[in-house]
DNA sequence: TGTACATCAGTGAACGCGCGTTCACTGATGTAC
DNA sequence: TGTACATCAGTGAACGCGCGTTCACTGATGTAC
């Protein structure tokens, strides 16, 4: 109000217009799919088409600005469900991240299936979604050194796995977001990651419609079954 | 050639040129995903636009065929791959499955994505998609009835379940073709059937890319852990 | 504090394109007698 | 076996629509002196 530049109205006025124009897109989503019209959300701010240019050079860029929000909403959604959760009850922090995850799923299903549904044909993600896109498996990953760390977790007793996994894995585990849990560990994550993405989709592109009505309770259940699988108490 | 009345060779004709259309528009799937262009399709048969509605009263119709076959298709994979391997290998019949339906989705990318992928925006896929889209969770549920018969699969001792779930997984196990198994079976079951979609959409959707390289024995190992998961040994 | 210039947001018209669907039509194939 | 009529496949033009993107422009906001 006082010593911010006037220059610094504009720019604020100009990143409010950006978020309105990305809450317009991220409302046409629901009607357009991933191919949303420029026009549409143009009309929809009573503005001209072109001007939309003057924040987005393309539609692909409005659509990539999307995508990264939607991986950074879903990712700070079980990061904070993670954070409120004491650190040594493992179970409660698996089970939070996996309901904060799909009560945003739930809330945002469009946004979601931007994400995590079929991919868009002809749109190549830019690298700069890859690091956002992790922040989910990321929270899980500590979840897993933590419980490794303390204890809690130990490897599966007898367990085999190919060499080539084995490698992979390794390399996975070379990046401080995902180290701290032997591999053994970390292969039995990564299936309880699938299985909850494969739980919400089903759920979400409804594959549950006519066959289970209690979603929240069957959610649950699933993801207790998970825990358990994992090696979580 | 012979007796077969002349009527029959129109038929004939019809019915190849129902399949030519439905091919070219499974390969335009690549291209424009679900909103293919029915005018492409033609152009790509040198046939106008307006002949295809000879054969297909909408693009929706030509949509829910496509919907319809894939599903019948990456169905009878599985079954294909679970009759192939003796009743007795429960464990073989499970991974068998799980291959042959990654199999196909691999094969098969866009019409993996057009039933497994986000829903189509206004489109309502009709009644009739319902049975054979559970032809694959039906195999699935075979080798647990099999197990549970057999005395290989019991019930995991102590297993509590909420009851608004158990009433949802009864109500399922009513239907001769998910029947036989107890519920806290199914339970598992199901579980796994979203895990096992998790992780072909995973890959399919390009969650792998730089991560996972080996990415048959990645499947295969994990497959492994999910059947134990389900108690098979 | 005031002026001269540069930056920027938004306009409106236009380009060139593709789409699903309808409709009256031609000519070939099938059917009934 | 041959003829008269009905069915059907495919044509081509048209309707009415929406789209992404470019471009020269106006007028307001910001900056340097």
């Amino acid at each position: 109000m006082s010593t911010p530049s006037a220059g610094s109205l504009r720019a604020r006025v100009r990143a409010e217009l950006t978020d309105q124009i990305k809450a317009v897109a991220r409302r046409h989503l629901g009607v357009d799919g991933a191919d949303l019209s420029l026009r549409a959300v143009a009309r929809e701010l009573g503005m001209v088409s072109s001007a939309v240019y003057r924040y987005f050079p393309s539609r692909d860029d409005l659509l990539t600005a999307l995508i990264l929000d939607a991986y950074n909403d879903i990712g700070a959604a079980g990061e904070r469900a993670d954070a409120a959760v004491p650190r040594t009850d493992l179970t409660g922090r698996y089970l939070a991240v996996c309901r904060a995850t799909r009560h945003w799923a739930l809330a945002h299903p469009h946004e979601y299936a931007l994400i995590y549904g079929s991919p868009v044909p002809g749109y190549a993600a830019p690298p700069d979604t890859v690091d956002p896109a992790q922040r989910t498996v990321a929270v899980l990953a500590a979840i897993l050194r933590d419980g490794y760390a303390g204890g809690a977790l130990t490897v599966p007793p007898g367990e085999r796995m190919p060499r080539q996994v084995r490698a992979d894995l390794t390399r996975v585990l070379a990046d401080p977001r995902f180290a701290g849990a032997p591999a053994a560990l970390l292969a039995r994550g990564m299936t309880a990651w699938a299985a909850l993405f494969g739980l919400i989709s089903f759920e979400l592109f409804g594959r549950f419609e006519t066959v289970i009505s209690a979603r929240d309770a069957y959610f649950e259940h699933q993801c207790r079954l998970l825990a358990r699988f994992i090696g979580l108490p």
